[in-house]
DNA sequence: CAGCATCCTTATCGATACTG
DNA sequence: CAGTATCGATAAGGATGCTG
């Protein structure tokens, strides 16, 4: 898994990826439609969403269901795979928030032992045009 | 945690990127010198682990221990707040591995069912420079 | 609604040189 | 050994237009 050559490293990277890990997670509770996803994992774009959907399928972490009414539908859900590693990443993300406050007061105390320019830290998240 | 302005976000990247959470695995067992971590890590670059590193230590996940004798030493090792993210990692870690055989699988019928060119999977991880 | 193709901007990353 | 600073290549990501 640390060796660049393991093949378990590309499947980590979509897992762990910046949406692989949100959209795994979105899915957890059940199937959503390619919309819903977009609207729940804020701030991903068209594009990235079809890229990481089709990454995460590929390795059979989520599954793809066309419904080929008017308008087209299309429902993704977690594989029994998908689901025992979004259980995880799920369980990973409920005890981040537990930790948040210790994490921003670390970054306080951080910031206090350097005289970081108040600007350099980054809390940015892109631009709204979400 | 879905949300993008949520600061949980920032450390969910932190963690979960393609390096900080290698980096947060790798010092699961015990505490590493820069360039033991360095050759853990496979593949990373001494900018991004430097990198890595200091986002870490400013989330309050890893402490810098400076030994100033010479040649200078410097240790990084867990905080409790670290080591509890760690160890969720490496239960991801393991459980994917173990998971690997059925995602190897799944990218084999995944490429049979749509005819992508046999060099287009990602299975790139850069170049034997390290 | 879901997804592809294209262009273009931006961030990521690696190689190099230098400090302590 | 550990880390900073800079530069150039590359890849990720966003905006737009088009298809079914």
């Amino acid at each position: 898994m640390f060796a660049r050559t393991c093949p378990s490293r590309s499947a980590l990277e979509h897992v762990t990826g910046r949406w692989g890990s949100l959209v795994l997670g979105a899915l957890g509770p059940g199937p959503l439609r390619f919309n819903e996803l977009r609207r729940r994992v804020d701030g991903v774009s068209q594009k990235i969403l079809t890229q990481t959907l089709q990454a995460l399928e590929r390795d059979g972490f989520v599954e793809r269901n066309l419904i080929s009414t008017f308008p087209l539908r299309v429902e993704y859900s977690l594989t029994p795979v998908g689901a025992s590693v979004a259980h995880r990443l799920l369980a990973l993300f409920a005890h981040l928030e537990a930790q948040m406050p210790a994490v921003l007061d670390a970054q306080r105390r951080y910031a206090q032992r350097a005289d970081r320019s108040p600007t350099s830290g980054d809390v940015s998240v892109g631009p709204s045009s979400g």
